[in-house]
DNA sequence: TTCGGGACGATTGCATGCAAAAATACCGCA
DNA sequence: TGCGGTATTTTTGCATGCAATCGTCCCGAA
């Protein structure tokens, strides 16, 4: 079979990462869930692409810890227990520590009126009972947090182990009264990285992190 | 080309795994310079392989930050800034510090015996002015007391980060002096984690990094 | 009925071919 | 000689073919 030139907006050279992200997403909005075993002709017919960038895209997302390849038996979405989770969240609030003090001396007004953009919007989804929404905006909200600590390192492994169990939390917020706790834990955070108050904002983030995933591993259970 | 099944340890099945680990050490032991441009032709036949297998190796790399790659122009091995470094100690740093506490409540007294046996084989690297052994038994050491934490998301963050800037700590101990110092401090960490005091364990970390951290960047400009 | 084994089909791993893009060499012109 | 543009070579990106391996089904024997 040949690719059309003008079929998607798929371009040369960038096959392989176009589908990294087609499957990430796949894996971390829940359509392949933790343990299914990953058929490459499926895939491949599916995204209507060879197996080649499939292949390579596999390896890449095994490298991220979101799958896991067995030689000559197929890929699957791992499967990460309640311990590893936390021992996941440990780390993110280990980074987040770091982050918070950098982010109050670094952060722009710029980067601050963007989280409270951010913020915004996500009351507003909250408001709407989009749980969707508001979850992804969630998630950016902490990751242009970290990011205003102007240390990329930082960035780039944050980023990465918080994809690797964006999944796991999703449940948290079945609990309408745990979701609307945490929408007012969110201003308390905005109001302190506003003010530049990186201890207090450290421990602001600590302390939603940890009641959130209780709330999640609650509901996974 | 075909490949004899008797050629090479290469099983079938970890082809690209073999493969990402040998390029993987040609950057970490600077066969490969910061800068250099990876040809595939030229190490599909040093590696005597064939492409595939080293395309998906490179998409790995990639991931874990040691190359970079533009489309249609291929791939070359990425060159870090002083700062970049310096964001990435800062990183590691913040992970140690997470770490070195729960080490010192977790680690069993195998663990202690482990990192008690290696800071031996270290000294004894330094009498011989070996370096690359002492080196090498050092990330060993560093490594082995974050695993003794017993998070293997912290494990796995810590190796990706700690490689991807081995290179360029390299440089610290060309000083004598400075290298006599580390073996000083490497004394009081073991010491430290024996005692499992874990905070103070945490500072003589911090403070043994940036302080091998400046010794390098010293010696680098 | 249940267990073992062998044949068949499905699936993966790797090599290779071909086309697109980039890099390089070449040539005419000023 | 220096420069711009074009032809040629090199290199990359992707699709595909083939062989090895795995999984499954079916059959016969206990």
């Amino acid at each position: 079979m040949t690719i059309h030139p003008e079929s998607e907006g798929a371009t040369r050279g960038r096959r392989s990462a176009v589908v990294t992200q087609q499957v990430r997403d796949m894996i971390t909005d829940g359509e392949l869930a933790p343990g299914t075993r990953i058929n490459e002709r499926v895939l491949v017919e599916r995204l209507n692409i060879s197996r080649t960038p499939l292949r390579e895209a596999l390896k890449i997302l095994e490298g991220e810890g979101l799958i896991a390849i067995r030689p000559n038996a197929g890929a699957t979405v791992v499967e990460l227990s309640p311990e590893d989770v936390e021992a996941s969240i440990e780390v993110l609030v280990g980074l987040e520590a770091i982050g918070a003090e950098l982010a109050a001396e670094r952060a722009t007004e710029a980067d601050i009126a963007e989280v409270s953009r951010l913020q915004a919007e996500m009351v507003a989804a909250y408001e709407e009972r989009s749980l969707m929404t508001y979850f992804h905006l969630n998630q950016e909200i902490h990751q242009k947090i970290i990011d205003a600590a102007r240390n990329p390192a930082l960035s780039r492994v944050y980023a990465g182990e918080s994809t690797r169990i964006r999944r796991y939390r999703f449940a948290g917020n079945r609990d309408l009264e745990r979701w609307a706790r945490a929408i007012r834990e969110h201003e308390q955070i905005l109001d302190a990285f506003a003010r530049r108050e990186g201890p207090l904002l450290r421990e602001l983030l600590r302390a939603h992190h940890l009641a959130g995933w209780r709330a999640a591993r609650a509901a996974i259970e």
